[in-house]
DNA sequence: AAGCGAACCTGGCTGC
DNA sequence: TGCAGCCAGGTTCGCT
């Protein structure tokens, strides 16, 4: 469940349960996930206190007192479930009987406030690494990586400015991470259909011959800063599990207007059109084609 | 260089 | 009921 949305909702889940305690007990049952994890990953982390919580695009950083940062990135469907003391494990499938791990439950965190924190991956397309605080700029995960679309860079003129030349469509640059990191397959779909442009017109489109900003590039800064936000709002989207460390759902899919919908007619009001779905480099578009026509030329 | 498709892995749903 | 086929919120690799 893991863009942008979903990895705040879950940051602000495991912040109370993280934040200010410590690492008693790691429990790392495998070598690897999508890659393998970093020498001696538990004893590194035990003992550590967890000073801080955050998040860069689509990445959990974890700040160690050992000077240390936790990277956590759920992949497709990683999750996390938070044990408070006592509790008894429950909600969802994937957690067996009273406190028993799950099949998929590759990583559990003891703290030394009483909580647990299990880390479930059924496809394995997560990983965490363990990265020196002083080099996280600058390290594989984060070098080349593009703007927050929740930070003030986000604007009109840097969309301009990042897809200016560029013909690849506007999809696949919405969801290039070297250009906006943290949108995926879903909030893409959704903020192109809310600005009103095709999935296939060309990047450099928003781009003006003098390089300003179209108007359009303007609507879809404020665009995806609006939909990002009210889903983080909504606790993230839930397709196909709890979204939420507590085991809680997300509820921003049912504020979906494309995605998911093909068949469906059009939310616009007056429009008679259908959500359509395509194929781009790989990954299902859901899109109106009466509302979404913008320049699909140049 | 840019832009596709495939690959990574498991599970859930659809349809025969 | 069983099984094949397709699809899934991400990222990376390798081939035009």
């Amino acid at each position: 469940m893991p863009e942008l949305p979903e990895v705040e909702t879950v940051r602000r889940g495991l912040e109370p349960a993280m934040v200010g305690a410590r690492f008693t007990k790691v429990m790392q049952r495998r070598p690897d996930l999508r890659f393998p994890f970093p020498e001696r990953f538990a004893e590194r982390l035990e003992g550590q206190e967890v000073r801080a919580l955050g998040r860069r695009a689509k990445y959990l950083l974890a700040d160690l007192s050992s000077g240390e940062v936790l990277i956590m990135h759920l992949g497709m469907s990683g999750r996390f479930l938070v044990t408070k003391g006592g509790e008894t494990r429950m909600p969802g499938e994937f957690h067996h009987e009273h406190g028993g791990l799950g099949a998929h439950d590759h990583v559990v965190f003891q703290l030394s406030n009483g909580a647990s924190v299990t880390y479930n991956d059924a496809r394995r397309f997560g990983f965490m690494d363990l990265v020196p605080r002083s080099e996280i700029e600058t390290c594989k995960h984060f070098a080349g990586m593009g703007i927050e679309p929740l930070g003030n860079e986000l604007s009109g003129e840097t969309i301009a400015a990042l897809f200016a030349g560029r013909r690849t469509p506007l999809k696949a640059a919405l969801l290039d991470q070297r250009l906006i990191a943290g949108l995926g397959n879903i909030y893409v779909c959704e903020a192109l259909f809310r600005t009103g442009l095709h999935p296939e017109a060309p990047a450099g489109s928003l781009a003006a011959k003098s390089g300003k900003p179209t108007e359009k590039a303007h609507q879809l800064a404020e665009v995806i800063r609006d939909v990002l936000s009210e889903a983080v709002t909504a606790g993230g989207s839930t397709l196909r599990d709890h979204a939420q460390v507590d085991g809680s759902l997300g509820y921003f899919q049912h504020s979906f207007r494309v995605y998911d919908r093909e068949g469906e007619p059009c939310v616009t009001p007056q429009c008679t059109g259908t959500v359509s779905r395509l194929v781009q480099s790989g990954r299902s578009t859901f899109y109106c084609p009466v509302c979404q026509k913008a320049s699909r030329t140049r």
